[in-house]
DNA sequence: ACCAAGATAGACTGATCAGTCGGTTTGTAA
DNA sequence: TTACAAACCGACTGATCAGTCTATCTTGGT
């Protein structure tokens, strides 16, 4: 499937391909799509329009090759430090178990996150934009569906509530995402294991299910 | 401070320039700023060119007009559901007093992003926009700004953990607008009891205090 | 040494679009 | 009724930009 070869000669020698996406990462971050046209992605690639246009037959592909390439990086990320061998048996998963495999699948996404801030900021800004094409999007599997495993085996043992797995989902992605941009711009809270902690615990709450004090109180607020 | 006859005017006699705002939401939150262009919006606005360039004197004033219109929308929204009468002595809430204020603000947010699909979708993609200069940002006072007063008030007796009040509200606000998105391409789910219940009570456990059991629990992990 | 294929270069083009301009209509105040 | 301003119109323009085209350079196989 893949000319070894091929790859390990691009990997050795990168150059003008690597450096336009390089700077098409920076610039697009900065200033968005539509604020950057091609021709400062090659003068800042020092790179003529032609070469731009031999690797990337259209902006647009240039601009999904770039959200691959980040997709694809983030799950190898992911896979690396959270390893299948790490769920057990689906099917027989205590509290503790299903938390442990959350923590790790949650620190190493945030770490990834805050070592490739550029990275971070271009998912963050870019991945629900409709600039990304459909197409493009269902070509990597969602580096965050390893976690849809782990609600559904949660929920099962009623360690997590009812809502759907899908939104519980969206809940923690958005808290992760909310999460890292707030560190990036307070770069030593990071270092806090109190403030970790903290975060973490915050990201787990929401799964959990609903008690019945929390119930009564809210009966008593209608 | 406000001419009222002409507020008066414009409101009973519309027209164009409200017809203008109305198309260009439509238009933006289908195809983004840069693939809707301004003759686009006069066209389906049923306008001449020169009568958009008329009202507003760049594209870009458009969308800052847009955004305005929009945030105070949702600003006086809030404000009714919450008049200020409920914000008794900040120096002496209890939890189910800051529980029960949260509420209101939480339950009239989603309601009314709910009643307002095209506002919160314009919203939801393009507040962090940089399209939105900073400059036009903070002539509203944010809506979420409501809800800092009660972090702080929370946190003093600690029914709140001590993460930073931005970080809270960063949080909470993510997680209305993921709720929302995830019950817009739901419908009916709004419409269950226990639904409400669960998100609700979702979005407060972000906020509570780390217990001793969780913490025990994390380090086991780590 | 030679050749073919891919990589690189940058001047150029055709399309698009924000914003202008000169003119017409509408509303209102005197 | 007149007069004046604000609202409205749409053809036009100047700038910008994605993508093309032709020519040159590099490289690896023979």
């Amino acid at each position: 499937m893949f000319n070894i070869k091929n790859t390990l000669i691009k990997k050795f020698a990168p150059s003008k391909r690597e450096h336009i996406l390089k700077a098409a990462l920076d610039l697009f971050i900065q200033q968005g799509f539509e604020k950057t046209p091609t021709s400062m992605i090659s003068k800042a690639a020092n790179v003529a329009t032609g070469t731009l246009f031999h690797h990337f037959k259209t902006k647009e592909e240039l601009i999904s090759a770039l959200y691959l390439d980040i997709k694809l990086s983030l799950q190898s990320a992911l896979l690396v430090s959270t390893g299948s061998e790490l769920l057990p048996d689906k099917n027989n998963m205590d509290e503790l178990m299903i938390k442990n495999i959350f923590y790790r699948v949650w620190f190493s996404m945030i770490s990834w996150f805050l070592d490739n801030p550029n990275e971070f900021k271009f998912l963050s800004q870019f991945s629900d934009s409709a600039h990304i094409n459909g197409e493009t999007r269902e070509r990597v599997e969602d580096a965050f569906s390893e976690w849809k495993v782990l609600f559904e085996a949660g929920q099962k043992i009623h360690v997590f509530n009812k809502l759907p797995a899908d939104l519980l989902l969206g809940l923690v992605t958005s808290h992760v995402f909310t999460s890292c941009n707030f560190l990036l711009d307070n770069n030593s809270l990071w270092q806090k294991k109190n403030v970790q902690v903290s975060l973490f615990e915050s990201c787990w709450s929401q799964l959990m299910p609903t008690t019945q004090s929390q119930s009564v109180a809210l009966v008593k607020v209608k």
